[in-house]
DNA sequence: GTCTATAGGGCGATAGAC
DNA sequence: GTCTATCGCCCTATAGAC
């Protein structure tokens, strides 16, 4: 057995999301935080670049997932289609977990930003993706922007929902809802 | 005259864009700033919720301008595209300012974050008018999210670019590109 | 690990305009 | 008197420096 407790990381999430619970995402510091995990304040800062970051741990392997999943042999947003579909795959599993995190997120509009700003990088992984596939930078951009704001859309509607319809398909339904909107007039 | 120079908004962002070019984001405090307009930094948080806002004032006129373009007769991506178009006129007249500012927020993730967080409540605002005018809910947040999705795509590319093309006409370049994207196979 | 600067909020005081 | 803008001082938590 180590010096220390294993999986400092892990711990730190538990302690945030019950404090976040008890006490609400404000009124829980870092410290509070820390000290539940049994650490300090320091530690937590090793972990996680600021506070707002433990509630979106684990997005990062959905980045690389998302990209290690895309067919770029495919039209460029089917690509992308598929492959947020096996992102929705990931998170779907957990309707109740996902949605009371979306209710922190909600309340707070820091929270908010940096959601959309993790979803920005999903959107720019994708893109730069595409684009060394040879897929023009325009196209590229266009299919992993609107793509992702399906997902936006899709995840919104699922976790707002009671999660009877699972996530996946609620993006299929989104994406083919998409391809309606934005037919040309004929 | 009065006991107060006028004009304490505008002496603070004129402060701060100043302070800025001379001497970066970080390095420009809100005291600094409130100082050079002869003012305190307890008066700054009176005028701005933060340190960020400060770039984005003007961001919420742009916003009712928006939804004040938008013609709810017209189908709803045609919608959303014309009101973008008018929103790009008004941002589309100083490129070199846009260009400027954007080399700033570029720099810095909570910046970046901030102008997620602004271009979200542009289309959180297109789909609560389209919903409100009969559109049902998913074509609504589809049509907002997707349009403003596209705004942002063009936006970056003119910004990016020596912008001699127009921010309007790359928007609707943007905007056919992406039916060609979204064109089902047939 | 400790130390420190900055962001950002709470509350009351002040000095005018009306 | 009321209302409004500003200041001053104290405070805490964040986040980065040492």
């Amino acid at each position: 057995m180590g010096r220390w407790e294993p999986d400092a990381r892990g711990r730190l999430r538990q302690a945030a999301m019950e404090l976040f619970d008890e006490c609400g995402y404000e009124q829980a510091t870092v410290a509070d935080i820390a000290a539940r995990a049994g650490l300090t304040a320091r530690t937590f800062f090793r972990y996680f670049a600021d506070k707002r970051e433990i509630l979106f741990a684990g997005s990062e392997e959905l980045a690389v997932g998302l990209t290690a999943a895309l067919d770029t042999t495919a039209p460029p947003l089917d690509a992308v289609a598929s492959a947020l579909e096996v992102v929705a795959e990931l998170i779907g599993g957990d309707h109740e977990l996902s949605s009371r995190r979306q209710t922190i997120i909600a309340a707070h509009p820091d929270l908010q930003e940096r959601e959309r700003g993790k979803l920005a990088a999903w959107s720019d992984g994708l893109a730069a993706e595409l684009g060394a596939s040879g897929v023009d930078a325009l196209t590229a951009s266009l299919a992993a922007e609107t793509g992702v704001g399906v997902f936006r859309v899709a995840f919104d509607r699922w976790v707002a929902g009671p999660g009877d319809t699972g996530l996946p398909q609620t993006l299929r339904e989104a994406f083919t809802q998409l391809r309606a909107v934005t037919e040309p007039r004929r």
